[in-house]
DNA sequence: ACCTGAACACCGTTCAAGT
DNA sequence: ACCTGAACACCGTTCAAGT
């Protein structure tokens, strides 16, 4: 006997569900049916096939991102904020920032974000392609960290690591002579203070580069 | 009749070929015998299953990449040469680009790198958690922009694309008032062009702010 | 229009058996 | 020490058949 009638929807969030949980490899069209109690083929018929289940649940997310309220009160300050707000709501989905990544659609997910870079970097007195180059080049720095940030996190243990390398004697390093750096490199990064960082090192030369 | 013996290299270089021409999903246990002309069950003895081979062909060329020579006057030149020959190593590998990261070894294979950053930026002048810092973030940075540099190719058409948005009439955006920064953002950007602005944008910065 | 089970062609992996 | 085929438990997908 069938159960009341299936929706698209209704596949669609136990699909994310499925993956959120824990990750799209967990994602099987018999697991999906058994989660809803109808029979595998029945997704077929609301989704076509597991490829443009993925799409779907991968567009979906891409649309609930939405825009971003840059803050602040100069454009270096807001254009930071834009970033800091990417990368929280970027970690915010870990699984689907892997899928966004894998499907190439990264690009899209971004484009709310790069109109608010757009008008920040105008009023920070940038024109034509020298402004869009400032854009793209903080855009592509955004998403690189992140995409590094979340793979570091997913092996948090590597040998030899950093710590092995720079903890020891390490002849004819620069590192050999200067035990601040070394201790430094020896202990695991800070991302969110290497991110504000990096950010702001960059912002402050793209906007300070004008003329 | 069994064929002439099989050895572990001998299966890694099968598999490394499978993998370079058509991408990891393509290499299949059963394929790879197939194509070394034994049973499926004799890889298992060789390299375990398939979990550990994909191990062992990322180990490989993670050794493979060795160590970079930075060329250039100013410690500033020599890092951004060192960038740019590591975005020429990893693109010729694209695949094992993918790999590496997918098994969060990127840390692992850029520790080479790393050392000739630290060389670098100690020279440059910069000591302590200062230096640290600055080598992570160029180090961040090149990885990241890779990546994405990658996911862009992989899908070179999206829509709504930077194309449709910054081609039309976009109401209240200063990209209304500036033609060329439009006409800029609706070509596809120049990657090249894009990292080395990227890379000495971020050194110059991080090279001058000492103290 | 929507759902079903059977069937097909694939997987990775295990295991007892061979030499 | 090395290789084998058979078998198991999974896949995604198609299709003819039901209501």
């Amino acid at each position: 006997m069938p159960r009341t009638a299936l929706t698209r929807d209704e596949v669609l969030d136990a699909a994310a569900d499925l993956v959120k949980q824990h990750g799209p490899d967990a994602l099987t069209m018999r697991k999906l049916a058994a989660e809803l109690g109808t029979a595998v083929t029945s997704i077929y018929w609301h989704v076509g096939n597991r490829e443009s289940l993925l799409d779907a649940l991968v567009e979906r997310t891409v649309q609930e991102m939405g825009a971003i309220r840059p803050r602040g009160r100069t454009p270096a300050d807001r254009i930071v904020s834009v970033a800091r707000r990417l990368r929280r709501e970027l970690r915010a989905r870990p699984h689907l920032i892997a899928m966004v990544h894998e499907r190439g659609l990264t690009e899209r997910m971004f484009l709310p974000a790069q109109r608010a870079l757009v008008h920040e970097v105008h009023a920070a007195g940038l024109r034509g392609a020298r402004a869009a180059d400032a854009v793209r080049a903080v855009q592509f720095q955004i998403v690189g960290f992140v995409l590094i940030e979340r793979n570091r996190e997913r092996a948090p243990v590597q040998s030899p690591g950093e710590q092995e390398l720079w903890g020891g004697h390490t002849a004819g390093d620069p590192a050999e002579e200067d035990v601040a750096l070394a201790r430094a490199l020896a202990r695991p990064a800070d991302p969110e203070k290497l991110f504000a960082l990096s950010v702001e090192a960059l912002v402050k030369s793209l906007l300070a580069d004008r003329g």
